[in-house]
Parts: C-alpha cells; sequence; structure tokens
DNA sequence: CGTTTAGAGC
C-alpha cells in the first residue's frame, strides 16, 4: 500500500494534534525507512517540541544520518525555546564544525536564545559570526539582532544595527518601532511609523503591538485613541495581539471603558486578554470588579488560570482586604499545582498579610520549594506593615547569606519596617547602605518612609531639610508625610513655614492640600481650609478638602 | 518548515 506522507502531514500540521498522533506517524515513517529522509524527520521533529516532547526530538535527531540545516535549526530552536540553552548552544557549537553550513535562520535563533538567556556577550559573539559568513545584509537576522539588542537594553547597537539596512522591510520595521517603544523613544517610534508607510510598507498587528507598548509608558491616551482609530480604519483585526494590547493600552490609562468596548468586540478573547482587562480594573482600584471578573472568566471562558493572572487577582483580593476571595483563589491554585510557583507564593503572602492574616503569608513563605527576591521583599515588606522590624531585619540578612541583591523594593520593605517599628537609627543605617552599599538611588517612597520616620520621632527639622533637599518636582506625597507628622507632634510652626514654602514654590494639590485642609478644619479655621480646599466637593465652606471620595485620585 | 509578537508579582 502506497502511503500518501505528504497529506498525512499536512493533517498533522492543522490545530489539534495531540502528541500520540505524532507518535503513530513515527512509528508509520520509521517502518517504511522514509526515516532517512531529513524532510519527514523535520517535521516530526517540530510536532514533538511543539508537544514539548524534547526527548522524543532528541533521538530521532540522533537517529536521522541525513542531517540537513531545517533539521539542525528545528533542535535548537527547540531546545531554545525550553529555555535549554546548554544544549542548544553546545548543537550550535556542533553545527559550525559539521559539514552542514548555519544558514541565517539558524543565526536569528541562536541569536534569539542569547537574548532570552540575556547574555550581551554571547550575542555580541553570534552577532560576530553573522558578519563571518557574509550574513551583514541579511533581513532575517538582522531582524532578530534589532530585537534581541533592544530587549537587553542596546538600543544603540539595535539602531546601528537596522541603519545599516539601506531599504528596510515591514519585520524590520516592526522591531526598530518595538526597540523604540522599549528604550521610550516615542517621537522615533512615530517617526518611522510614518516613514514606513512612505515608503509603501503597509503597518501589521505587530507594527501597532510596538507602537503602542511605546505608548503606554510615555504618551498619552489622545494618541492611544488615534491609534486604535488607525487599527480600525486599516481593518487590522481585533481579535489577536492588536485587540489585547488596546485592551491592555485602556487599561493602563484606566479607561475601563474603552478596555472593555475592546475586550467586548474579541471574538475569542485569550488569557492575555483577560488579564489585560483584570489587572486594568485593579489598577484602577475597582478591585471587586477585577474580582467579579476573574469569576467570569472562570465560568463562561473555559480556559484555566495561569501564574500570573492568579497574581493579579491575589492582588486585587488583598488590595480589597476581604479574605474570601483570596481564599478561594488560593484553593483554586492548590487544585490545579499551581500555588508552588514563585509568582504564585509571593502573591499569596502578599495577600494574606493585607488581608490581616499575616501568619498564613509566613506559612505560605516557609513551605515555598524555591524563593526569589520578589518572595523575599514581599514578606520583608508584609512584616513591616505589622510593625515587625527585627523579623523583617533577620529575613534581609537570609536575603543576603543567599547572595541575592537587594534591589529598591528591598529597601522599601525595610525602610517600611523600620518606619512601622519607630526604629530610627536601623532606618538611618539601610538609607545610607542602600546607596552606598548597593548604589541605588533612592526614590521616592524611600524618602516619604525617611520623613515619617524621623518626623515621628519629632526629629521634625532634619525631615524638613531632608525634603527640601529633593530635587524638585517633589512629590506631593513627601509634604502629605511630613505634615502628617508635623500634626502628630503638635508642630504647628512647622505647619505655617511649610505651608508657605508650598504657596512660594508649588501649585496647590491634592496631596498636600487635602491634609492642611483638614488639619485646619479640625481646629475650625474654616477661612484657613477655604484657602486650601482643592475641589468643590462639599458644602462650601464646611468641607475640608476632596478626597477619593469625589473620583480624584493622588 | 522558519524571522518580528502583549499580560502579573515588590
Amino acid at each position: 500500500m502506497k502511503i500518501d506522507f505528504k497529506s498525512l502531514l499536512y493533517h498533522l500540521s492543522k490545530p489539534n494534534q495531540t502528541h500520540s498522533r505524532t507518535r503513530i506517524l513515527h512509528g508509520l515513517i520509521i517502518t517504511t525507512r522514509l526515516s532517512s529522509d531529513p524532510f519527514y524527520a523535520t517535521r516530526i521533529l517540530r510536532f514533538y517540541a511543539i508537544n514539548n516532547d524534547l526527548i522524543s526530538a532528541r533521538q530521532l535527531f540522533d537517529k536521522t544520518p541525513q542531517r540537513n540545516i531545517f533539521l539542525w535549526n528545528s533542535i535548537i530552536r527547540a531546545y531554545a525555546q525550553a529555555h535549554k540553552f546548554r544544549e542548544a548552544f553546545s548543537l550550535f557549537k556542533r553545527l559550525l564544525t559539521s559539514e552542514t553550513q548555519p544558514d541565517n535562520f539558524t543565526f536569528a535563533c541562536v541569536a534569539r536564545a542569547c537574548a532570552d538567556k540575556f547574555d550581551a556577550d554571547a550575542l555580541r559573539v553570534v552577532h560576530g559570526k553573522v558578519l563571518a559568513f557574509g550574513l551583514e545584509l541579511d533581513f532575517i537576522c538582522n531582524s532578530a539582532f534589532v530585537s534581541c539588542y533592544s530587549s537587553l537594553g542596546l538600543f544603540d547597537e539595535a539602531g546601528f544595527v537596522f541603519h545599516g539596512i539601506d531599504e528596510p522591510d515591514l519585520v524590520l520595521c516592526n522591531a526598530m518601532i518595538a526597540g523604540y517603544g522599549k528604550c521610550g523613544d516615542w517621537a522615533k517610534g512615530t517617526q518611522l511609523f510614518n516613514s514606513m508607510q512612505k515608503m509603501g510598507i503597509r503597518p501589521d498587528g505587530y507594527t501597532m503591538v510596538g507602537l503602542i507598548n511605546g505608548l503606554i509608558d510615555n504618551g498619552s491616551i489622545n494618541i492611544g485613541e488615534t491609534i486604535h482609530g488607525f487599527c480600525v480604519k486599516s481593518g487590522l483585526s481585533l481579535n489577536d495581539h492588536v485587540g489585547s494590547v488596546l485592551v491592555s493600552m485602556y487599561s493602563r490609562f484606566k479607561k475601563m471603558e474603552f478596555a472593555c468596548k475592546v475586550f467586548d468586540s474579541l471574538l475569542e478573547p485569550d488569557l492575555v486578554s483577560w488579564s489585560s482587562l483584570i489587572s486594568g480594573f485593579s489598577h484602577s482600584k475597582d478591585h471587586l470588579k477585577a474580582l467579579g471578573y476573574f469569576r467570569k472568566f472562570l465560568n463562561v471562558s473555559g480556559r484555566r488560570a495561569d501564574p500570573v493572572l492568579l497574581a493579579t487577582v491575589l492582588a486585587a483580593s488583598g488590595q480589597s482586604a476581604i479574605l474570601l476571595p483570596g481564599l478561594e483563589i488560593h484553593s483554586y491554585a492548590i487544585r490545579h499545582k499551581l500555588d508552588s510557583e514563585v509568582s504564585v507564593s509571593s502573591a499569596l503572602i502578599d495577600m494574606y498579610a493585607k488581608c490581616g492574616f499575616l501568619e498564613m503569608g509566613i506559612k505560605v513563605f516557609d513551605k515555598m520549594p524555591e524563593k526569589n527576591l520578589i518572595s523575599y521583599n514581599t514578606v520583608i515588606s508584609s512584616l513591616g506593615l505589622y510593625g515587625r522590624g527585627p523579623e523583617a531585619f533577620r529575613v534581609f540578612d537570609e536575603v543576603l547569606r543567599e547572595g541575592l541583591k537587594p534591589d529598591e523594593a528591598t529597601f522599601v520593605g525595610l525602610l517600611c519596617a523600620c518606619c512601622h517599628s519607630g526604629l530610627v537609627n536601623e532606618g538611618r543605617r539601610y538609607f545610607k547602605m542602600m546607596k552606598m552599599e548597593f548604589g541605588i538611588k533612592p526614590k521616592t517612597e524611600h524618602y516619604v518612609h525617611m520623613v515619617k520616620l524621623l518626623g515621628m520621632d519629632g526629629k521634625l527639622e532634619e525631615a524638613y531639610d531632608l525634603v527640601r533637599s529633593l530635587p524638585e518636582p517633589v512629590w506631593p506625597g513627601v509634604w502629605g508625610a511630613l505634615l502628617s507628622c508635623c500634626d502628630f507632634r503638635k508642630d504647628y510652626e512647622l505647619v505655617e513655614v511649610v505651608k508657605r514654602h508650598l504657596m512660594e514654590n508649588e501649585t496647590k494639590n491634592d496631596g498636600y492640600g487635602v491634609m492642611i485642609s483638614n488639619l485646619f478644619a479640625r481646629d475650625g479655621r474654616w477661612d484657613d481650609v477655604e484657602q486650601w480646599r482643592v475641589d468643590d466637593g462639599g458644602v462650601k465652606g464646611k468641607t475640608p478638602g476632596v478626597s477619593w471620595i469625589n473620583g480624584v485620585n493622588y
């Protein structure tokens, strides 16, 4: 009987292929001695790779005597995508000494592996090899290099590669636009977007995704709406990445009506779209809606949550400070064997701590099979929140013992712990250590904690000096912290000094305006209240400023 | 056969 393998392979390439069907086909190919044909071997190898069966893939590779470049690339890619870099690189080295010549796809794949491994040196070595093989003008290689250099933050080198090509194609432009997006060079991104159209290249979904991602951190929502309009006008499908990145764009700008609208237009929202929407609600402080959409996700989408989504909804339940949803999500995580994922465990610790059950969080922490800096940071902040400074310090010592390098968030947690435990000297010590030993530049949050720490201890002058030493513009929350300390220590002279300073140097702002007007309101000084009122939120003359009640976020 | 590709946690 003659078997038509071409059509068999065609059927296999369609979605919903099971691992066992691949095995059956593999067996058929072996018995008919077709396995010596690298074409069939490559196809089967790729199906194994899709099913994460690297062992069968490798066996197939080893048993195929005639290896062409397609087969080599497929096995290298299989290892690289599974983040088994050692195997991928050693195969790459073997390929270089074999009779088969690597091609542009080989180098693109290996470059991508370097980027995934965050190995800039290796990436440059591979780039050198590309030049040695005379592929310096190859589009596929260079697209990969533009993207890889950008993802490692080496934007100059990415730009250098890109500008070395006279007439870039769509993919190259997309890679460069995504690169500009990552480094926040919004102007260059839009410029390239315009000039590629002048060159007659039609933007596609990737273009828009790269562009919008650049916009999310640096642009304004107005431009976002323009881009949305462009997508609709040019008929780009909103069902794939574009739709989901639009949902995330609106979510990040807290325009949830629009995010919902786009989301509802998706035919089959995937896990990412759901996560974007839910995290949007969470970031807009609408935690109950975030949890409600998670329930809807479980009921209607027919999908399983992944660690990322679980971390998002756990953060939402923590911030709503209601224990029950958090408990149920914990049990969902246990049922689906996701509770020992580092991201989920860290989110669980945070959730329990915020809901008032620190001990439960610590239990999760103690049971974690592997910990990373984020889990340590979470437990340090949680202990700090409860005023259990000395315990937080011990966890910090553990971080150092483990050889981990503390980051900004570690010190936010430590300073917070000092603050809540009233440990001024320790706070000063950690603040200094952060700057001197770890070279971390203090940010607003660090200053807020230092100001509170000094101020609550009565060292108001020192706190005031610290605030004045900050570069402009000083975040209003720092002034708010100082004022609340003045109030606590009943130092109304300093309140007046700060007030004068703010009137001379700053514009009225909710961050401290509310604080000052509240202070005056309590003492019945309604004229002063009136002066500091930020918005007309209530009964005129008798209301101390606005707060989140009126929807003002600060 | 293949290159570019979003989302979370401190």
